[in-house]
RNA sequence: GGCCCGAUGGCGGAGUGGUUACGUAGAGGACUGCAAAUCCUCGCACGCCGGUUCGAUUCCGGCUCGGGCCUCCA
């Protein structure tokens, strides 16, 4: 049994499916307008998790998981008009880097990924049923979702009227007759990105998109809905409200969770903010995927994580530790999972809890299935320790011949060259073992 | 100003009303030509002030500090 912190509920809850043979979970995904940063990598680690958990739990083919793209958006636009291409140019370039960036962190692509802007007639859908059921009302090109006519409204993020009228500091645009309604559709200048509609031409809001998406692709009310803690006011708060407005009540998720920051000193890493550290960056300077996925996973995913060089250092020696159990790698018999470690992850996904029971497994055939299901360990010991970007066959011999020159001069107590060569590979990043089966190298 | 969350040892981080988290870093030892790895041992903690309790790091209240949201944001 999996418990989750539902925010909605404010506590941990069993984790019952509607259908257990068809679990649904939508993750709000990336606005590929930019790289993404190592922060926008949490979300994607933790719900890549939940979802390997969940399809331990209840089979391979019991989860369908979607996560989105947003496609269309003010950033993506100024983006293309910086560098004078057409918005897909911008939209098919970082799509294509979140996708590598978040395999590189071992986070497997979503069964779904819908893209906002093949979707815009269930958009212009949904839109329309809400003004049928008086829920949103045309104005000035623009389409506005009547956050007085949903008395549900602000349940998620526990805000009440008076609250978000105060909150209201950005100047209320002419056209809206309340403070607090939101965009489902505006209306596009010649030129700009844009669709045809019932209310002229134009794109959707924001919050529309992951309304209709859901809708399309896992029904109207789905088991699982995540993001990180900023999107509960106002996107899921607006998600509630036009889902639920659009089909006469239901709810649009069962359990809502939210992922904590990543901290980064004195604020969040934030693209506005401009102390941003992208994955790419972190892998380039040669950093592993796996370091960071599980530096990423040694705190709580509802806590705040600080992330620092020490913590990835850390999280590199741990992982050293584990890959340096006497593995086969050619081993086919597969272990099982620990149940230390499955607790854990089911007690609403206590990672660091799990990591500790994990490094305690002493079988190295359950140890490597339990990573696995963390999503760790999924090279062999060989490829972890040996592998350097962009190591040649022909590099790994020439060190394995001057590793011979020191045994040779070892054999001959020749210890001043002996260490003369280790000293002058360990410059070089690479670390030397003397076991009794004679000397092994690895990287640093 | 409003809403919400957090505060644990050098660092990261679980957890618990009364016994060890764990990892990492550090110290000592074994092993080693010396290292590395491994093994053994060790030290170091629960923000502040009250309250409840036989007993609180754990529950309650207040305070301080930090973070998030209220505007695009993982």
């Amino acid at each position: 049994m999996i418990r989750l912190y539902d925010t909605l509920a404010r506590e941990k809850r069993d984790f019952e499916p509607a259908d257990p043979n068809r679990i649904t979970m939508y993750v709000c995904g990336p606005t590929v307008y930019g790289r993404a940063h190592i922060g926008n990598a949490r979300p994607a680690v933790v719900f890549d998790t939940l979802r390997r958990l969940i399809e331990h739990q209840y089979g391979a083919g019991s989860l369908t998981y979607a996560r989105n793209v947003t496609d269309v958006d003010d950033k993506i636009i100024a983006a293309a008009e910086a560098e004078g291409v057409e918005p897909s140019v911008i939209t098919e370039r970082y799509g294509r880097f979140y996708l590598e960036d978040m395999g590189a962190l071992g986070v497997r692509p979503p069964d779904i990924a819908p893209h906002a802007t093949a979707e815009i007639p269930a958009m212009v859908a949904m839109i329309a049923t809400l003004i049928e059921r008086g829920h949103a009302y045309a104005a000035e090109g623009h389409v506005l979702f009547s956050v007085a006519s949903d008395p549900g409204y602000g349940q998620l993020s526990r805000r009440d009227r008076e609250a978000m009228i105060a909150g209201a500091r950005v100047e209320v645009a002419p056209y809206k007759r309340d403070p607090a309604d939101f965009v489902l559709w505006k209306p596009s200048d010649d030129g700009v990105i844009g669709w045809d509609s019932p209310w002229g031409r134009g794109r959707p809001g924001w919050h529309i998109e992951c309304s209709a998406m859901i809708r399309a692709h896992l029904g109207e009310t789905i088991d699982i809905h995540g993001g990180g803690l900023d999107l509960i006011f106002p996107h899921h708060e607006n998600e509630i409200a036009q889902s639920r407005c659009a089909h006469g009540g239901k709810p649009l998720a069962r359990y809502w969770v939210h992922n904590g920051f990543l901290d980064m000193g004195t604020e969040k890493m934030s693209k506005s903010l401009g102390n941003v550290v992208t994955p790419n960056d972190l892998l380039s300077a040669g950093h592993k995927g796996e370091t960071l996925r599980l530096a990423l996973l040694s705190a709580h995913y509802r806590q705040p994580l600080p992330w620092t060089e020490s913590l990835i250092a850390q999280s590199k020696a741990t992982l050293d530790k584990i890959y340096r159990f006497p593995f086969d790698d050619d081993e086919e018999e597969v272990g099982t999972i620990d149940h230390g470690v499955l607790a854990a992850l089911n007690d609403d996904l206590n990672t660091p809890l799990a990591i500790s029971r994990l490094i305690a497994i002493e079988n190295p055939r359950n140890l490597r299935a339990s990573a696995q299901l963390l999503g760790l360990m999924s090279v062999g010991s060989d490829n972890w320790f040996r592998t350097f970007l962009g190591m040649t066959e022909e590099t790994a011999n020439r060190i394995e011949e001057r590793i011979a020159g020191r045994t040779k001069a070892k054999a001959r107590r020749d210890f001043a060259e002996s260490d003369r060569i280790r000293d002058e590979l360990k410059g070089e990043g690479i670390l030397l073992e003397d076991g009794p089966e004679g000397t092994t190298w690895r990287r640093a």
